[in-house]
DNA sequence: GTCCAGGGGTATC
DNA sequence: GATACCCATGGA
């Protein structure tokens, strides 16, 4: 076991704040498949332990970023300073590209279980098998690409969406999503089959760490009207209205108001 | 703007 | 256990 101390983290909040979906309750830890790892994870107060290298964790988990100064000015506004100090040590985390542009074609009007159902049964028809058996990584870009196998994994409509993203997604696509600017790398995704403004921003957001991103699901969208705005409004206008207030950290900002929102009742 | 495309979660009985 | 409604949505 490897381990690091920290301030400022939460493996809990982290994980379960509806970004990622590779992972599972593992007695007092959670066990991640992901990037061609497969590892245990566990956190005791400000120390986080784990079965694999350091510097893949770090990267994972955004350990490297300053996240003293991000957390200094979203403490600004007043709601989000609430969300920051209920659900203190939540980060954004660094994912895989494809994966997270798969999974998040998966999230088209479902819900986060569901989601984990998908990708698991994904991992499960297309994938390798890691060492441990029944566990299995998430398939390369290519491999996806019998649309009867992935109806069987519970795609319902999305199954045209990701056949079609598998056969155009590649290393060089992916890549120079990373080298475009925002506006840029957006509207190379939305070209694909099943990815809108919302699929994308989780896209940038969760994999590329683009934080000009701001996915407006219907919990953002009802936290914006409801603390916001005061009245309804387009999906469109709560996209921009948030891109624009809560920069230069609009992705953060969305992240924790998408948890505080959730976990509201 | 409206409607519809799996299907599992969830509340309510 | 039935039933209705909901959902990290986008396309027609």
């Amino acid at each position: 076991m490897n381990s690091i101390i920290l301030n400022d983290f939460s493996l809990q909040h982290t994980l379960e704040s509806g970004q990622f979906f590779r992972y599972t309750k593992d007695n007092d830890g959670y066990r991640i498949i992901t990037k061609a790892q497969s590892f245990f994870i566990k956190q005791k107060d400000q120390q986080l332990l784990f079965d694999t290298n350091v510097d893949f964790v770090k990267e994972l988990f955004s350990l490297n970023e300053d996240f003293n100064s991000i957390k200094n000015h979203l403490i600004k506004d007043k709601l989000i300073s609430k969300a920051v100090n209920k659900y203190t040590g939540l980060r954004l985390m660094k994912q895989d590209p494809w994966e997270c542009l798969i999974a998040f074609i998966c999230s088209s009007a479902s819900n986060i279980p569901k989601i984990k159902k998908n990708i698991d049964l994904l991992s499960q028809k297309f994938g390798k098998e890691t060492q441990e058996k029944g566990f299995y990584y998430f398939p390369k870009q290519g491999k996806i690409n019998d649309l009867k196998t992935i109806r069987a994994c519970a795609t319902g409509f999305r199954a045209e969406y990701i056949f079609n993203a598998n056969q155009i997604v590649n290393n060089s696509f992916l890549n120079k999503l990373g080298k475009l600017s925002y506006e840029d790398a957006k509207k190379e995704l939305m070209q694909l089959k099943g990815v809108g403004e919302k699929i994308a921003d989780c896209v940038l957001l969760f994999a590329y760490g683009k934080q000009e991103a701001f996915p407006v699901d219907i919990w953002i969208k009802r936290v914006i009207e409801k603390h916001y705005l005061g009245h309804k409004a387009s999906t469109k206008l709560i996209q921009q209205f948030g891109q624009k207030k809560f920069a230069p950290y609009a992705g953060y900002t969305q992240q924790y108001l998408y948890h505080w929102e959730r976990l509201q009742n």
